[in-house]
DNA sequence: TCTGGGGTCCTAGGACCC
DNA sequence: TCTGGGGTCCTAGGACCC
């Protein structure tokens, strides 16, 4: 068995250890440039504000119900998410973190009657230490892990736990499970689906093995297996070094100069590398991309990506600097507006395995100390107290972010106060 | 006026080899 | 008229996730 350790309304849930006057309140989390709303309090889903709309469109919705409303803080988030994960990592031999908010449990160790009591006391544990609730499904399989927890975030009187301890539990489950809520089935495979006269996932379990694989593929098939019980999707480890490092933001003004741009370009580059680097790895590719906003007419649209592959894979922030710049020469069209810009490492490879170029055109060494300088000031005196040029000085935001709550775990500056 | 920012995995098809 | 049979590697782009 595993289980799915999933945080409930996650963002919002964050500012609300920090603002307890909110509890029971409606309250939602905005994305990037405060743009659309990625994170709601139950009580703001009850006043039928949807997943991912535009935050304009809601405005009078927001204002009417006095909806409180935060701009992203992910330094806040990221912190809390290690907390929870910390209690996650020692509550089992086996954990696989799947994202900011999510972790998979291996509990193949622990007796059937005993799963129920610590499913409970783990989630009081994580309530009682952070302030965060979570809901807990347990399974065979990871698929079905998923459609526990969403049966326990549906059904309150189940108290946040939901375990599938029989073949027929499972069944009971997946008969009146709607096939598109299926983890890994998206809007796609849905249409596709239900076109053909399958819409639960009971009946999803039970489709002809081939004509799966034929339309959906194996991954189809693998969602199958994992809904029959059979485990099919790995387990993975759970600090796996990113295989791709994105760098990315919609801008609050739409940017027409080059240099603002390159500027912009940079200070993703330096956050970019200082990933990988934190991640002892190196990137052989990088790829920058700039666009006008997605909604303008058809004649103000511009989209554009260009990439250059380094002769020796690097994690130098100065040379993936140069590196960007190049590529925006190469993309950029004067007399547009670009409302997003973005940077991506891939081709990424750890450190102690790089290949060497031949003819040396760059030599890693002599660049690694300064990185390590910058980079341990960075880290003991807080982010940015060392830039470098190209991300220009003393430049006014670019980004929107107007409901910003404080640093409260990860700035001594922003410490709350309690009275 | 205003529409996010990260990621992963899989496949088809091209280029190439003998 | 008819034009082989067996491979590998790489990449772009789609589908999906939170």
């Amino acid at each position: 068995m595993l289980a799915l350790v999933d945080c409930d309304s996650f963002f919002v849930s964050c500012q609300v250890v920090f603002n307890p006057k909110l509890r029971s309140k409606p309250v939602i989390v905005l994305s990037g440039n405060d743009g659309c709303v990625v994170s709601r309090s139950k009580e703001a889903k009850a006043l039928g504000i949807p997943m991912g709309i535009a935050a304009f469109k809601v405005k009078d919705l927001i204002k009417k119900h006095r909806i409180y409303t935060f701009s992203s803080n992910f330094p806040l988030y990221g912190d809390m998410s290690q907390r929870v994960m910390a209690i996650l990592l020692d509550a089992a031999p086996r954990v696989s973190i799947y994202s900011i908010d999510e972790a998979f449990l291996d509990l193949s160790t622990i007796p059937k009657e005993d799963l129920k009591s610590l499913a409970s006391e783990l989630r009081e544990k994580i309530y009682k230490w952070t302030g965060i609730s979570v809901t807990i499904g347990v399974a065979p399989t990871k698929t079905l892990a998923k459609v526990a927890t969403n049966k326990a975030k549906k059904n309150s009187n189940l108290k946040g736990v939901h375990i599938f301890y029989t073949k027929n539990d499972i069944y009971k489950a997946l008969c009146d499970f709607p096939v598109e809520e299926i983890w890994g089935v998206g809007r796609e495979s849905a249409r596709f689906l239900k076109y053909y006269g399958i819409d639960t996932a009971h009946q999803f379990s039970t489709a002809p093995e081939k004509w799966l694989r034929k339309n959906l593929k194996i991954f189809g098939l693998k969602t199958q297996k994992e809904l029959q019980g059979v485990p099919s999707i790995n387990f993975t480890q759970t600090y796996a070094p990113k295989k791709q490092i994105i760098r990315s933001r919609s801008f609050k003004n739409q940017i027409t100069e080059f240099e603002a741009l390159s500027e912009a370009l940079a200070s993703f580059v330096v956050r970019a590398a200082f990933k990988l680097r934190e991640q002892g790895s190196v990137t052989s590719k990088i790829s920058v991309y700039i666009r006008t906003s997605k909604y303008s007419a058809s004649h103000l649209r511009y989209y554009n990506s260009a990439e250059k592959k380094l002769l020796s894979p690097i994690n130098d922030t100065a040379f993936l600097i140069k590196e960007a710049r190049e590529c925006l020469k190469i993309i950029f069209k004067t007399g547009y507006g670009y409302k997003k810009a973005g940077v991506v490492l891939s081709d990424i490879v750890p450190e102690h395995s790089r290949q060497m170029d031949i003819f040396r055109t760059y030599e890693p060494e002599t660049s690694k100390s300064l990185l390590n300088a910058i980079d341990n000031i960075n880290n003991t005196m807080g982010a940015r107290t060392i830039q470098y040029g190209a991300e220009g000085l003393n430049r006014k935001s670019l980004y929107r972010s107007a409901k910003k709550s404080g640093l409260y775990t990860t700035s001594w500056e922003e410490l709350l106060r309690v009275s």
